[in-house]
DNA sequence: GGTTAGGATTAG
C-alpha cells in the first residue's frame, strides 16, 4: 500500500486496522510480533527520558520514493507491517537496537502533515561553538539568539545581503553577513529574538569585533525565540539536519534570552499606542493596496485597534486598489494608510490584501492634507521610508506564526466589520477618486463621499454574509453567498444567442436554430412530394405557386365535430415563410412530410409547432416516435405541451443563458445567469423567443449594466446573490457560480 | 570560489 498522507495527526488512529495493536517504539523487541503492531512515531521528544525511544527506519523500493515525497521532517507517521532487524548502527548511534524496515508490499505508512518534531532519521553530528569560542579564520557552526537584522536587500555586488547580529549565553555580540543571490535561501526572520543556526560560517575580524559570513555548503536554520511554543524549524531547504538536541539548544536560548533586558523590554507596539514622530514594528493585515507612483506604493493595513489620533486617508480611483474597500474602517479610524517606497517596492508589489504583514522601523507623522485648512488638526501617516537603516523593511508573516496569534484574536471580534464593510444601507457604497492629472500625481485627503445606488436587487430571504469575489473564490461549495461587483464582461455579445433550448429530459442545450436551417428543412420536406394520405386526417389540398408542390392541411377526423377540431392542423408543403403566415391565423401548425403517403413529423432542426409568433421545438434524443397512431382525444385545450404528448416529442423549453464576468476589488469571477434569468430580467424566455420587444429590454438592461465603451467606474455596482456549486466535468469537480435571487430594479 | 557589507533613520 502506498503512503498516504492525511490532515491531521488524530486521523492516523482512525487508519489502524482493528487488527492492529498500537505498540511502542521502546518496547519493540526482536521477538515483537510485528504483523499485528502499528508504530505512532507521536511522542514529544522533549517529555521522553527512557532510553531507545527513537529508530531507524529503512524504506526500500516505491515506498522509499513515495515516503520521500510525501514525508518532510517533523511530521508524524504510523507504520504497520514492518519487519524488525538488529539495528547494524546502534553502536555508534545510540539509537533503537532494532531498525524496522519497509519492503513495500505489504506495509503501509501514513504521514500526518502536523509537524510535532520527531525525529525521523538521525543522519550526521554537528557541534557547535559558543560565540565568546569563535577563532578567526576558522568554519564553524553556531547558535545564537537574534538581537537585530535586515531583511535580505540587494548588495552593490551581484547578491542579496542580510545583515544580523547575534548573540548567545556568553553574552558576545557577532555580527553575521549572509550573501545569496537567491532570496528564498536567506534567513527567515521575523523578529528580534528569534534564534538562528548558522552551518558553515567563516569567521573574522572586522572593527576588533569577531563577524561571521557564510561560505560554501553553507545553510541557515530559524526558529521563533518564544519560550514554550513549538520548535519549528523555518528553512526554504527540503533537506536538512534536525534533531532532538536541535531542540534543546533552542530551548536553553529561549529560556536565556527571555531573562535579558534587550528581549524583555521590547514592547510590542500596536496602532492605539502609536504616537507622532514614533519609529516602530508594526504587525498587521493588509486590507488593500495601490500603486501610487514608480517610487510609491500604498498599503492599507489594520491590526484591530484604534488610533488615538485621526488616521489619514490616502484616496485612490477604486479601479487602483486592490483588495477591499476599508470604508467602514476608515470611519472608525482603523485603517492605517502606508506608504511604502523606494528599496521596498519589491517586496510591497508581491503581496496580496488578506497577507499579514511586519513592518519594521515605520514612521508615524503628523500630516495635513492638501485641501486641508491650516487650523484643522492634523492626520497621522504612516511612512516606510527607503533605505534599510534600523533594519527598516517590511515582510508577510505566515498566518501560523506565533506572534500573530494576539492579532487575529483582536480581529476576530471585528469580524462583523471585516464581512459587512461594504456598508449594507445603501447610501454610502463606494468611495471613488481619481485626481485631477493637473493637480499632480496623487493627493491626500479625509472621508471623501461621493455615492453610488444598485441596479440590482437581492430577493432572496438569506441573512449570508456579503463576501468578496476573491472570498467567493476561496470558498467550498455548496454555498449561498452575497457579492457586490461589476460586470466586466459578458457573453454572449450578441443578445439574441442567449435564447436556447433546453431538453430537462437529457438537459441537453442548443443554440435556437436560425431561420435558415429551418427554411432549408421546409424546402427539402415539400421537394418532390404528394400529399400524405392518413386514415384519422380529413385533408384539403391546394395548389402553390411553385409547379409541382401541393400545400395540404389535414385536422384529425377524432376532432371533427369537436369545439377544438380547429385548434390544431398538420401542414405540409409550405415554406417556411408560408407557415410564419398562416400561423398568424391558426392556433397550432404542425408542419409534417410525406414518406411513402405516411404522415411524419419534419427532422426536429425545425419546429414541430408554429403557434402564433412562437415556434416550439422537440428534442432530438428524447422524441419517440408516437406519430404513426396519434391519439387527439380527451384535450379540451390544445397548448404546446398538448400537442408535443400527442405526437410523442419532448418538448424543449426556452431558456436564457448568460455568461457574466463579474469584478470587484478583490477577484473577477465567471458566473452564470441561468435558472434565475427570467426573473433578472422580469422577461418570460419564451415570450422573448417570439418578441422583438422583449428582447430588446434584455439588450437595455444589459446596456445599463454594462454600458458599451463604459470605463469601470461608468458600471454600476450589482448586489447579487450567488451560488456557488460543484459538478462533475470529465470525472473531475469543477466549481460553478450562478446568480440566483436577483432582479433587476425597474425605475 | 570574486564581490557584496560590516546596523546607526526619510526628509516623499
Amino acid at each position: 500500500m502506498p503512503v498516504q498522507k492525511v490532515n491531521d495527526s488524530s486521523d492516523l488512529d482512525a487508519k489502524v486496522p482493528s487488527h492492529l495493536q498500537r505498540t511502542s517504539i521502546t518496547s519493540l523487541t526482536m521477538t515483537s510480533e510485528p504483523s499485528h503492531r502499528c508504530v505512532k512515531t507521536q511522542e514529544d521528544p522533549l517529555q521522553r527520558t527512557a532510553e531507545h525511544t527513537s529508530i531507524n527506519v529503512i524504506f526500500f523500493g516505491t515506498l522509499a520514493k513515495d515516503f520521500s515525497q510525501s514525508a518532510r521532517q517533523g511530521d508524524v507517521v504510523l507504520l504497520a507491517d514492518f519487519t524488525i532487524k538488529k539495528s547494524p548502527s546502534f553502536l555508534r548511534d545510540k539509537l533503537h537496537p532494532c531498525q524496522l524496515e519497509m519492503d513495500g508490499k505489504d506495509d503501509f505508512v501514513y504521514v500526518s502533515v502536523i509537524c510535532l518534531h520527531f525525529k525521523i532519521l538521525s543522519i550526521a553530528k554537528y557541534t557547535y561553538v559558543p560565540l565568546n569560542d569563535l577563532k578567526p579564520r576558522t568554519v564553524v557552526n553556531v547558535y545564537g539568539v537574534v538581537t537585530f537584522f535586515k531583511q535580505p536587500f540587494p548588495s552593490k555586488g551581484s547578491d542579496y545581503c542580510s545583515t544580523l547580529k547575534i548573540t548567545d549565553q556568553s553574552d558576545v555580540k557577532v555580527g553575521c553577513n549572509i550573501f545569496s543571490k537567491k532570496l528564498e535561501d536567506h534567513p527567515i526572520l521575523f523578529r528580534v529574538g528569534d534564534i538562528i543556526r548558522l552551518h558553515r560560517f567563516k569567521t573574522d575580524v572586522f572593527r576588533d569585533s569577531m563577524s561571521l559570513l557564510n561560505t560554501f555548503g553553507w545553510s541557515t536554520v530559524t526558529f521563533d525565540g518564544t519560550t514554550d511554543s513549538p520548535v519549528v524549524p523555518r528553512t526554504s531547504s527540503k533537506s536538512f539536519h534536525f534533531g532532538e538536541s536541535d531542540i534543546r539548544t533552542v530551548q536553553e536560548l529561549r529560556q536565556w534570552a527571555a531573562n535579558q533586558s534587550w528581549i524583555s523590554n521590547d514592547l510590542k507596539v500596536s496602532l492605539s499606542m502609536v504616537k507622532p514622530g514614533m519609529y516602530f514594528d508594526l504587525t498587521c493585515q493588509l486590507l488593500a493596496k495601490a500603486v501610487m507612483d514608480s517610487r510609491c506604493i500604498l498599503l492599507k493595513v489594520w491590526d484591530g485597534t484604534k488610533c488615538q489620533h485621526p488616521l489619514l486617508n490616502v484616496a485612490v480611483a477604486s479601479d487602483a486598489l486592490e483588495g477591499e474597500s476599508t470604508v467602514v474602517k476608515d470611519r472608525m479610524n482603523l485603517t492605517a494608510n502606508v506608504l511604502v517606497y523606494d528599496n521596498h517596492l519589491e517586496v510591497a508589489r508581491e503581496l496580496k490584501p488578506g497577507t499579514f504583514l511586519q513592518f519594521y522601523n515605520l514612521h508615524a507623522l503628523l500630516q495635513r492634507a492638501p485641501d486641508q485648512q491650516p487650523d484643522q488638526s492634523e492626520h497621522l501617516s504612516f511612512h516606510l521610508h527607503g533605505g534599510t537603516s534600523y533594519g527598516r523593511g517590511l515582510r508577510s508573516l505566515p498566518a501560523e506564526s506565533p506572534a500573530l496569534q494576539s492579532l487575529k484574536s483582536v480581529l476576530e471580534k471585528h469580524v462583523d466589520l471585516v464581512e459587512y464593510d461594504e456598508v449594507n444601507d445603501g447610501t454610502l457604497l463606494e468611495i471613488w477618486y481619481t485626481p485631477p492629472e493637473a493637480v499632480g500625481w496623487w493627493r491626500l485627503f479625509w472621508f471623501p463621499i461621493s455615492v453610488q445606488f444598485f441596479l440590482s436587487m437581492r430577493t432572496c430571504e438569506h441573512n449570508t454574509r456579503r463576501l468578496t469575489l476573491a472570498r467567493v473564490k476561496r470558498s467550498t461549495p455548496p454555498l449561498s453567498c452575497h457579492v457586490r461587483a461589476r460586470v466586466k464582461k459578458y457573453k454572449p455579445q450578441q443578445l439574441y444567442q442567449c435564447l436556447k433550448l433546453f431538453c430537462s429530459n437529457c438537459k441537453t442545450m442548443e443554440d435556437v436554430p436560425d431561420d435558415s436551417a429551418v427554411a432549408k428543412v421546409f424546402r427539402e420536406s415539400a421537394k418532390d412530394s404528394q400529399p400524405c394520405d392518413e386514415q384519422w386526417a380529413a385533408t384539403s389540398s391546394a395548389s402553390s405557386r411553385e409547379p409541382g408542390r401541393t400545400i395540404s392541411m389535414h385536422i384529425s377526423r377524432d376532432m371533427v365535430g369537436e369545439s377544438t377540431h380547429m385548434q390544431l392542423i398538420f401542414i405540409e408543403g409550405t415554406t417556411l415563410d408560408e407557415i410564419c403566415v398562416l400561423s398568424r391565423d391558426y392556433k397550432n401548425l404542425v408542419p409534417v412530410r410525406s414518406v411513402n403517403s405516411r404522415m411524419t413529423l419534419m427532422d426536429l432542426t425545425a419546429p414541430f409547432l408554429f403557434s402564433g409568433d412562437k415556434r416550439y421545438y422537440g428534442c432530438k434524443k428524447c422524441s419517440l416516435n408516437t406519430f404513426q397512431n396519434p391519439v387527439f382525444t380527451g384535450v379540451e385545450t390544445w397548448d404546446e405541451q398538448a400537442v408535443a404528448k400527442a405526437l410523442g416529442v419532448q418538448l424543449m423549453q426556452y431558456r436564457l443563458l448568460i455568461q457574466f464576468e463579474l469584478e470587484d476589488q478583490t477577484d473577477t469571477l465567471e458566473a452564470l445567469l441561468w435558472e434565475n434569468t427570467e426573473r433578472f430580467f422580469h422577461v418570460s424566455a419564451v415570450d422573448a423567443s417570439g418578441s422583438q420587444d422583449l428582447q430588446d429590454k434584455i439588450q437595455t438592461i444589459m446596456d445599463t449594466i454594462q454600458p458599451p465603451d463604459s470605463s469601470l467606474e461608468e458600471r454600476p455596482w450589482l448586489d447579487l446573490c450567488l451560488s456557488v456549486y460543484s459538478v462533475k466535468d470529465d470525472d473531475r469537480n469543477k466549481v460553478c457560480y450562478q446568480i440566483t435571487n436577483t432582479e433587476i430594479k425597474e425605475e
